[in-house]
DNA sequence: CTGAAAGCGCTTACAG
DNA sequence: CTGAAAGCGCTTACAG
């Protein structure tokens, strides 16, 4: 029965040049010794007939599919649009494809998008674990992405040093009391970033923790955070260990008629898209999601090619020794000295640092 | 040479019963004609093999892989995660895979991207096209998702439709003078978005659009758009056809000390993740994701499908007749009437409707 | 350096 | 209702 095939195959390149398919093989992938001559005729004809190679074949008969997994907790975070571009480009440099799964935060749904990956014979996968999810063996190699902190992780940016930039930034602007603010407790990377943030305080610096999940607890979602009260007992700065928080709460104060840097600084964590267009743009701390994301492909590569060889058919964590990539602190408007200038909120912001 | 294979297949169920592969196949699928009893014995035997199919066996015997492609203009979009949150969910729904692909932006890359998943043997494929680009025909199935004024679109939200639901709103509650933000003139979701809102606005409301490209052309990148400005000569609402715009408008009305929503309405579309977070909550225009996803992933389908069938190997676009997805409204706290109450800024934000 | 042959796991006419 | 056989397109020992 005719196939769906659009272009030609290999036997065709063989035909048209009078040789074995096998030695098409060899010359295209490089593996065989094949003369020279006979390798640039067999890429010429090739190019001229428009060849693609058949992955599907490929796959079938390595065993490889060329295809890497990428497992979100939930797409819908909007970290997620970094993640995805940065190991899609690793995987595509590496001339891996990458197929998604997405967990919609639920737990059995990660273990079912793990699954479905599996069925589709993905060679390895990343996972962005839910937070306090532990990956089992999967049955193929994994890359987590989560933190240094968390056993099994593989690369991750260094939250805590993060963490350790932002506290030393404020404590050297002169905040002596700062507000952190957290979503979630159970989460290793905003406990890392806290961690961080209050050793980059040292001492003499008062901090105290609000999580957001027990305000809503109680007050219901999206209610007021109580920040223009805290401004009001003497916090200066507020240091949310996200984005998303930040902005919460910027807009809250300013709402409240604080001026923002003037009477209070307020970061976040991330670099999320709007960080740079709000007003005052938000200071914050960027992961190298691009490094990660290399790092994480490279050593899924690394597994995925030694398995192959010699004894073990490895298919689990790729961890070994994690790595550990640097944040970067990004100084904008939404920093400054605590009540350097007292002011009502004014219409001209504040020259202040500006580093992109 | 053994290969990568962890599981048993179809000869293993079919050694152990007694019976031909070609049995245990069509059992497995229901498209033979199989005894009930053999269906139920080859279902029990393949559970408790733990049989997993290969998918790369099917595919290259049947021509067919089961998996999609995802093009879009750039990952890194805010919108993105909605996007293949929904298309991942009714792809998988269908029971097909998907392989995502960003064009980072560049036309070029967009071109790249498609071949790389066309090599990769995906059955069809989702573009959401960079703006003003024209999908040729690829050589698979093609559904666009843009606008349902976009010649060879798919399926698209409804975006004047959205608009003139917005309109209608700011014109409810009695504004006269409105500006209009958008950030690229050559965007049809955008210019589709503004037709729809003029529309909505019916005669009697003074309009102006104020194109964040041209203001940034001249005065740089995330600098001022001068909205304090505007207010002061009668603009009572702002009203930007993306939620990125709309947080930039207002961060940056809010820190000259305008009250949102006493003094001045701001408005987005889309319905993106801050915009229940930030005080004021953004009134918005939310698109049904979920619903465009099926339909574009349904229409792939059914070529595909039909693909086998008769006379046309269908491999261009999928459109025929746009689907055109209603837009929802949301209302929250940063729209009002006009200077119903021209207060200072106050902490205590009105209540204001709130429809979630 | 080159080729013949086997086989990855499945599906599909076709014959029985 | 069931089975034998062919073949999708590739790669890989192995022989020459």
């Amino acid at each position: 029965m005719a196939i769906n095939r659009t272009g030609p195959n290999m036997n065709a390149i063989a035909a048209a040049l009078g040789v074995s398919a096998a030695t098409v093989s060899n010359a295209l992938s490089g593996k065989g010794r094949v003369s020279p001559e006979l390798v640039e005729k067999v890429r010429a004809k090739a190019a001229e007939l428009g060849y693609v190679p058949s992955l599907a074949a490929r796959a079938l008969r390595t065993g490889r599919t060329g295809v890497l997994g990428l497992v979100l907790p939930d797409i819908a975070n909007p970290l997620f649009p970094q993640i995805a571009q940065a190991i899609e480009n690793a995987a595509s440099n590496a001339g891996y494809g990458v197929l998604i799964a997405d967990s919609r935060g639920d737990i059995a749904m990660q273990t079912e998008a793990i699954a479905r990956l599996l069925e589709r014979g993905v060679d390895g996968m990343v996972i962005v674990p839910r937070r306090g999810t532990r990956i089992a063996d999967v049955g193929c190699p994994v890359a987590v992405i989560d933190t240094p902190s968390t056993p099994g992780n593989t690369v991750a940016a260094d939250h805590w040093g993060g963490g350790v930039q932002m506290g030393r930034h404020l404590a050297a602007l002169g905040h002596r009391k700062v507000l952190l603010i957290g979503t979630n407790t159970s989460s290793n990377v905003q406990n890392d970033r806290i961690g961080g943030l209050k050793a980059g305080f040292g001492a003499g610096i008062e901090c105290e923790t609000l999580w957001i999940e027990k305000v809503e607890a109680v007050a219901g979602e999206g209610c007021p955070l109580g920040l223009a009260e805290k401004a009001a007992t003497g916090f200066t700065a507020f240091a949310a260990v996200s984005d998303l928080s930040a902005l919460r709460a910027l807009t809250e104060l300013q709402r409240a008629g604080i001026g923002v840097p003037e009477m209070v600084s307020v970061t976040g964590f991330d670099d999320l898209i709007w960080s740079p267009v709000v007003t005052p743009a938000l200071t914050t701390i960027r992961m190298d999601m691009a490094t990660i994301a290399d790092l994480a492909v490279a050593a899924l590569i690394r597994v995925i090619s030694q398995d192959g060889e010699a004894e073990p058919a490895a298919s689990g964590n790729v961890a070994s020794e994690t790595d550990r990539v640097p944040m970067q602190l990004i100084v904008r408007q939404s920093t400054g000295a605590p009540n350097s200038h007292a002011l009502q909120p004014s219409n001209k912001p504040t020259a202040g640092e500006l580093k992109s």
